[in-house]
DNA sequence: AAACTATATACTTGATAAGGAATATAGATT
DNA sequence: AATCTATATTCCTTATCAAGTATATAGTTT
């Protein structure tokens, strides 16, 4: 059942952060490493766990692999993420997650067009 | 973060089938035995493990041990469970327990009065 | 109190996952 | 071709979980 490939997704902090980040437009591996501050080998681990498990897709850009949400999600994984995105404002670590999204905006814009 | 002891109940499939028949109502987990068609150890442990993580509260009748959906669900659960419903409904699985448990309703009503 | 019923717990085994360290690969630059 | 950068993979260790078998507990009936 593909509906539980998604929940197992679901459960892992570092997981829902970058879904969660992910759902506001497509971002390279670097990028996720500074938003989350967090070491290369987990990110990019984590990003091959949802690829495997198709919550994600990516592509690469030169030197950069592109990650971004699939462009068309299942009717499970659409309802899934507009539940996370619903339930994610309540928490601090997401809104934060966006805020330095924010702020890092720019630089990235600079960095290369994604898509 | 109790979202991810949340999702972390959702990631099997037992689990889920014992979920999605609370949401009909309350039950003992003799009847979710003769429901899912697993051993007692099974149910007991997923139900155990349910209502350590809050998705589930038990209260004692008699023999029975009744179990059911928080009265006052979190904003999250309640996203959550209303998400699983939405999704359930694409599988047979899901659908073929609420038939049996229709089917069961009239037996479940005579052995005594959940609640 | 003995037997019975419904449910829970302990123990064991095999599978999966998470995190870190080190290393490999693909593409870009010099 | 040598080097650099971004990312992926491998190996290792530790923790968690699922399922089954056997056993314990709580409450009920005789």
């Amino acid at each position: 059942m593909n509906l539980i490939r998604i929940y197992e997704c679901l459960c892992d902090l570092t997981r829902l952060r970058l879904l969660h980040i992910l759902t506001q437009g497509p971002l390279c591996v670097c990028h996720f490493q500074a938003l989350l501050g967090e070491p290369q080998v987990k990110i990019s681990k984590h990003l091959a766990y949802l690829r495997q498990r198709g919550l994600v897709e990516a592509k690469r850009e030169g030197n950069w692999m592109i990650y971004a949400l699939p462009a068309k999600p299942s009717r499970e994984l659409a309802a899934n993420l507009a539940c996370l995105q619903d339930c994610a404002g309540e928490h601090d670590v997401f809104k934060r997650d966006l805020a330095r999204l924010k702020k890092l905006a720019p630089q990235i814009a600079a960095d290369g067009p994604p898509g």
